[in-house]
Order: structure tokens, then sequence, then C-alpha cells
DNA sequence: GTCTATAATTTGATAGAC
DNA sequence: GTCTATCAAATTATAGAC
């Protein structure tokens, strides 16, 4: 059956290509930006075989989410290392902050377009393999309760409650700094401080778990800078040109 | 000069019947479903004179945003009278996620969209009275030294970074209610607390300031409920049909 | 599998008659 | 001031030839 494996891994590599292609225009011109022609001129194919690869746009979003949503579960994975879970919570948001600053757009996509496209991404990280996502959530839920456990934190409100609380303040951090042009005052990692630095304290070690643990910096998340300019969004009809690069290539 | 300035009304009253339709519909249909079309045909005119009193669609949805914004600014209002600064920064943090809630479409355009409308609104706010816009601002910032001096808060972080966090928070709250389909696991208002009962304790009596102060139970915010489902967010060519209902009509 | 051609819409905005 | 008529895109998606 060497010859159908064959055709199979170039269905696969085709399909490869027009995410790569839809990645790029999201990333350099915003969601809205994203059409099967544009991807088909980038991939040099014609529309109509996108679609035998793709039911719809919506689908070829959907993917790109889930693509997005899993590299950005990837980021945390070396913070699970971080022994101290105050300082562990604390990295997991500076990585998720960073993420979002440095893919504007993607971040976007996942969490401020469609709530169907943030459904699909969270779907998948839950159904696959029970570990990426889940694990992530998992892991802020437990290093909650550690907290919680060595009275750093108030035992009064649920875990998974403290794990909303904080999700959307990094969401919110992510977010303003994606929309609001006066936001924020200040880099965007001494926001995340000040935040955690008032529910658990300002960095430094905890004292019921284990020895003393300094707060890792995070690894390679400094990105303080505003993205670039972002792209006009529009619609349909007289459409402007495309507007200016943005976001970091491909990770 | 009486008729000058009748014809003076008459073209503001159109102006505002234009205004109102094109909210009506953002609120039912959401801004994406918003065009020019629609807004004549709601009031039963002729898309042309559309332009006689707005230069563009966007023109009209900055009015529209500046409009919303004045709304929620309103909605903090009476909340300076708290004189607990605790009470009174936890009052202005529900109200706002209230408003958001209540108000979906609205507060996507505002705070969502568009980086120049979220800049219109925050713009008019400034400009125009001094007053709304930016006391509220002061409000925040002034609540926040307030505690700060009261030793309920680190006095380590400037006031405009919490003011920054504080938002952050709270636009994360709104956000991820409107477009992550699992968010939040508890009322948004019970989140809102759990963030101010970390940042400086649960609520209850300030002892610096003055003679202990019950908090005030905010107004009239209780909306806990999620929003009726949201419209599909579309572009052009084959489109679906319009949406069901969201957001409760006109404040 | 792939392409050509095109259907079926929808859009924002304007010219020019009245 | 207002409307009719229309321009000039741009879209998703499909039918059918090859």
């Amino acid at each position: 059956m060497g010859i159908a494996e064959r055709k199979n891994r170039q269905k696969q590599a085709l399909r490869e290509r027009i995410l790569d292609a839809a990645r790029r225009i999201v990333m350099r011109e915003g969601f809205a930006a994203l059409s099967m022609r544009k991807i088909a001129d980038a991939i040099e194919y014609s529309p109509a075989t996108l679609y035998l690869h793709f039911e719809s746009r919506d689908e070829i979003a959907r993917a790109l989410c889930m693509e997005g949503y899993a590299q950005l579960l990837a980021t945390f994975e070396p913070l699970v290392a971080i022994a101290d879970p105050a300082a562990r919570l604390r990295a997991i948001g500076h990585a998720y902050v960073a993420f979002g600053v440095a893919h504007p757009e993607t971040y976007r996509l996942i969490f401020m377009e469609d709530p169907t496209y943030t459904d699909a991404a969270l779907a998948e990280a839950a159904d696959s393999s029970d570990e990426a996502g889940d694990a992530s959530f998992r892991l802020m839920v437990e290093s909650i309760d550690a907290l919680k456990a060595a009275g750093r934190l108030p035992a009064s409100a649920e875990g998974a409650m403290w794990a909303d609380v904080i999700w959307a303040t990094m969401h919110g951090i992510v977010a303003l700094n994606l929309t609001c042009p006066v936001f924020p005052r200040a880099p965007v990692d001494a926001l995340v401080d000040v935040a955690f630095d008032g529910w658990f304290g300002p960095a430094k070690a905890a004292e019921a778990d284990g020895p003393p643990v300094k707060l890792a910096a995070e690894p390679e998340a400094n990105s303080a800078t505003k993205p670039e300019t972002q792209p006009k969004r529009t619609r349909a009809g007289r459409a402007p040109k495309p507007g200016p690069k943005a976001e970091t290539p491909p990770a």
C-alpha cells in the first residue's frame, strides 16, 4: 500500500501548505483579511482546490486556532519544573502575556474573534491528548491549591475561581494591549507582577513547600514593546490596501 | 433666525434617528451586521441620505462608541458617594462588569473591535467635559492612593499601574465572558469579588479613613446570567441570516 | 485532483436628477 | 435634502470540464 500512503502524505503536505499560508496572512494582515483567494494565490493553487482539503474558511480558521492554542500551551511546558507554586503561577502568567504580545493577530483569532473559534481551540486541547490542554489548567489549579494550603491565598474561594480570575487578568492585559491605544502605561510584565504581588505577596520564597526558591525570570519572554502597527479591520466592498506587517514570523 | 434653527434641529433629529437605528442593529445583530443599507431601511431613508450626516460607516461606529462609553461612565457617577475607597473601587468594578455583560455587543464595539474605535471613545471623554472621562480615571487612582495610604495596598507600585491592572482584570472578565464558552465557571460578580478580596482583603470596613463602613452592595448590577446567544460574526458573500437577539433594549 | 468560469450576494460610496 | 441608479469591488462556494 505504498502508493496510497504516498498520496496521503501528499494530501497532508498540501494541507500543511494551506495552513502555513493562512497563518502568514493572519499574522501579517489580520484575520479579517484572510480569504480563500488569498490563500490560493499564496500557494499557487486555484481557490477550488482549497475546498478539497477544508470545508470552508471557518474550518481553516478553526485549524489555525487549534495550532495557535497548542503553541501557547507548549510555552507552559517547561514551567512545570518550577517548584514554588507562586513562582510557577507567575511564570505562567508572564508566558501567557508574552505569547499574546508576540502574536497579536493569532491571539486575537483564538480569543477575541468568534466564540466558536475559542471553543474549537479549547476543545482540541481537551480532546486529543488529555495532557497538554487539561494538564495546563490542572497545573494552575494545583498551584493555586498549594498556595491555599500554604496559607498564602484566602481559602475561601474555589481554586477554579482563582484560575478564572488569573486567566481573566492575563487576558485583559493582552486584550487591552491589542485594542486600547493608551494601554498600558507601564510594560505589561510590570502589570503582571503588580497583580501577582497583590495577590500572594512580592516575588520571593515560599515557606511551606520546601527550601526557598528564587523566582525564575521568564525564559524568553521579555517583549515589553507594543506590537507593530495593527491592520485596520475591514469587511467587504471598497477595501483599503493591506496594512503593515505585524507579529514575528512563525515560531 | 428661527428658520435656520428649526432646520438645525431637524438635522440633529435625523442624526439621532440614524444613530438610534444603528445602535439597535449593533445590539441585536452585532457590529459586523451593521451596514448603511440596513440603517437606511430601518429609518426609511435612502442610503445616500446617511452620507449627508455621516462621512462613513466608520464615523457612525465611532459615534456609537462615544455614546456607549459615556453611558458606561454615567454608571460610575453615583459611586463617588461611597466613602470607603476599597468599597468604592469594588463597586466600580462590579458596575463595569455589569455593563459589559448587559451590553455585550456595545462593549465589544467599544473595546474589542478596532483600536481606532476605542481611541474615539476614550478621546471624547477626555475632550468634551474634562469631567466625566478623566474624572472616572482619577476616581480610580484616588481610591487607590487612599488605599495605599491606609496600608491596605503595597505602596511599591504606582497608582496608575494599579488602575491598569484593575481595569485589565475587569475587562478580562467581560471579554472572556463574551468569547469563551466555558467562561466563567462561577458568576462574574463572584470573580470580581475574588480578585478584590485577594488584593485588599475581604469586603469590610477600612480602619484608617474613618468609622467602619459596610460595603454597599452594588446598586442595580446583579446580572449574573450569560448574555443571550451571540450573533455569528460574518463578512461579505453568502451570508447566513441574522442571528437571534442579544443585549437588552436601550437604557 | 485540479482548474476555469461563474453564480449569487453583499458591500461602501457617489453622480446627478429633482 | 432626498432619492434613484449605479459603480466598483470583494466575498464564499460550486458546477463541470479535463
